[in-house]
RNA sequence: GGGCACGUAGCUCAGCGGAUAGAGCGUUCGCCUCCGGAGCGAAAGGUCGUGGGUUCGAUCCCCGCCGUGCCCGCCA
């Protein structure tokens, strides 16, 4: 039986301390129930969701839950009843309970508890905050999937930082997780490039010829063609455009690996459009739509035959714009309007070629090929009009609509103090002319742990206005900067406890003989409150895949370091008059607390530096 | 016209249906010369865009409206 007596200190479980709140309540309430004390609530199955949350007030307890209230109707009882109910059966000399108002039961944790939790961090170290899910799952994770056509810009690292952080926390909440980046190297856009190098090519050799419309612009391309130039002379005046596709996309590729690297970004595969087309991966997936009764061959989508699309676009609305080029004959229509969609869309042009669209069939149904249960990706808001068909083809290959997950992530917005007018003003970008601030410039201004710290912060439905004279900043007012400071400030104590006379001992004592406890001023039960929390932050992370949780919590953290160094001395001289035992237990708790603000830097992935 | 997202303190943003809505910056007022200096403490500052609804309870869920951003191809 697992009672509230037997909690904390139990290094077996991996249940993050909510849990193993909500794991006592429910059988406190249990208990209670088979007393009947709970009035007219029949059964206790399927089991009532039990919420116990950190309240904003400490008056309110260090944990509390209002499941009483959520009882009161079925149990037909006062919430307060229910509440004094389960209460009764939740005393125990490790957490002190208190029933409030309507109905809260307010929990404290009391030293025992906190003292052996503290222990487990040492124990456990990096591995402090591990957890296990409801629901084991396999999970493939695609981001950045970028053309291989130029430099990455901010909006890939954006993508970057969330989901190489994603990967992380999902993978310490006990997911199996695999990271993937599609190639986006089909197409024509791949014969543009090539078109687009040939042309810098020629440019550089001295002739006089104009960039197609629509080409690339930016100045990687010069550089290259000129490197090209500079290398091989007029060489290769005679290759086709082809050639020129396949170098650009070469060298273009490799330096996005490079870059992402650098960004902390790994993937374990590195997926190729075009070898999509080469294993026949899209015949196959077609023909398995086509075997589903899926796919229709017609000269529009049923939609625009009885006239249901309205409210279009201009482009939109004149759906056979194309008809003059391929002739008017017949695509192949996708039933996506079956399954949620606007409309059918088409998977195979009537001039005989297969969609954008049938390559991304052709992708996610490889992926469901590979045994993955749960497929998420990452995308641009500029995408987000592409999530109905992309639910559609799930569900028309047999699968669960939620086994395929689509993360939308706003914008990234550039601002800089223009230093003429002193005035932040936005550093426009634009695609057109190439001029995208990329993550090689991010990197090159602010580095790797400002850069995915401040688009990692903020919720990846809010447009991120990147600030980056912020980012620069080596003061307080930067939090990323304040975060590994006051890492950096427990080594530093650690280096210099042994110096001062403190050597670190094997095992920390956080209780008096008497019971208890050593560590109770404000600052240090806030502090190790705070590491207590972090299993849970960890959790919640994963589940709403939200990294800004832990950039949130890493700042709480650290501003509760900031508070207990400038409250509580431990090295001597400063703590020369304290007691040897008190200043060793500060030492402990400096020691767990650097542990968790490693650990949920590295899950950031920024670094946890140990001296600035 | 339609879709998605957003609207919370002067600014930038947090906020898992719970009690008195938070943080940083900025502003005002006090401290501090300290194990690691670039600080610490406090105050002021809010009709959570707006009008309804659901709920014991709504910043959070649903509907309408207003404002902002992105998107709406047999492109990729």
């Amino acid at each position: 039986m697992h009672t509230i007596h037997t909690l904390g200190g139990n290094t077996m479980t991996a249940l993050s301390l909510q849990q193993q709140l909500a794991e006592s309540i429910y059988i406190a309430l249990g208990t209670a129930f088979e007393a009947g004390q709970l009035g007219q609530l029949t059964q206790l199955s399927p089991r009532p969701s039990i919420v116990v949350e950190k309240p904003k007030v400490s008056e309110h307890g260090d944990y509390a839950t209002p499941v009483a209230m959520s009882l009161a109707k079925p149990c037909r009882l006062a919430p307060l009843t229910i509440a004094e109910a389960i209460a009764s059966h939740l005393t125990g000399d490790k957490i002190a309970v208190e029933v409030a108002k309507p109905g809260f039961i307010n929990l404290r944790l009391g030293h025992r508890f906190v003292a052996a939790e503290l222990q487990r961090i040492l124990e456990l170290k990096g591995d402090y905050g591990r957890t296990v899910p409801e629901q084991p799952e396999r999970i493939l994770l695609e981001f950045v999937s970028a053309n291989p056509t130029g430099p990455l810009h901010l909006g890939h690292g954006r993508w970057a930082a969330i989901g190489s952080s994603l990967e992380r926390i999902l993978q310490f909440a006990g997911y199996t997780v695999d990271s993937e980046f599609y190639i986006n190297d089909a197409g024509n856009q791949m014969q543009l490039l090539g078109l687009s190098l040939k042309q810098r090519y020629l440019q550089a050799l001295g002739e006089a010829v104009e960039l197609p419309d629509g080409s690339y612009k930016g100045s990687y391309l010069k550089e290259l063609a000129e490197q090209l130039a500079a290398a091989q002379g007029d060489s290769l005046r005679g290759e086709p455009v082809e050639w020129f596709s396949a170098y650009a996309e070469g060298r273009l590729l490799a330096q996005q690996k490079i870059t992402l690297q650098q960004f902390r970004t790994d993937f374990d595969r590195w997926y190729s459009e075009r070898s999509l087309h080469q294993a026949g991966a899209i015949e196959a997936a077609l023909a398995d739509l086509e075997a589903r009764g899926m796919l229709y061959r017609a000269t529009c989508s049923r939609q625009e035959q009885n006239g249901e699309i309205t409210g279009r676009s201009k482009k939109a609305q004149a759906p056979h714009a194309f008809d003059e080029e391929d002739g008017g004959g017949e695509a192949l229509f996708f039933k996506a309007a079956d399954f949620g969609d606007e409309m059918d869309r088409v998977v195979k042009r009537a001039d005989g070629n297969t969609t954008y669209l049938a390559a991304d069939i052709a992708y996610h149904w490889d992926k469901y090929q590979r045994g993955y249960g749960r497929l998420i990706n990452i995308w641009g808001a500029d995408h987000h009009g592409y999530v109905p068909r992309m639910k559609a083809v799930a569900q028309a290959l047999g699968h669960p609509a939620d086994s395929l997950e689509i993360l939308i992530g706003q914008m990234v917005r550039l601002f800089k103090t223009n230093p003429e007018t002193g005035q932040k003003e936005e550093m426009r970008m634009s695609k057109r002319r190439g001029e995208l601030v990329s993550i090689d410039d991010l990197i090159e201004e602010v580095g790797v742990d400002a850069g995915r710290w401040f688009l990692l912060s903020q919720s990846l439905n809010t447009t991120v206005n990147f600030d980056l004279d912020l980012a620069q900043s080596e003061k307080f007012d930067n939090p990323v900067f304040y975060v590994q400071y006051n890492h950096a400030r427990c080594c530093s104590i650690l280096r210099k406890a042994p110096e001062r006379g403190m050597p670190i001992p094997e095992r920390f004592e956080f209780l008096r003989p008497d019971g208890s406890a050593w560590l109770e001023t404000p600052q240090e039960r806030a502090l190790a409150l705070r590491l207590l929390a972090a299993p849970d932050e960890y959790r919640f992370a994963a589940i709403d895949r939200a990294p800004q949780r832990l950039t949130q919590f890493a700042y709480d953290l650290a501003s509760d370091v900031s508070q207990f160094y400038e409250h509580c001395p431990i090295l001597p001289p400063l703590a020369e008059d304290l007691q040897p035992a008190l200043r060793y237990a500060r030492l402990g708790l400096v020691v767990a607390t650097r542990q968790v603000l490693a650990t949920t830097l590295t899950l950031l992935g920024i670094e946890p530096r140990e001296s600035m």
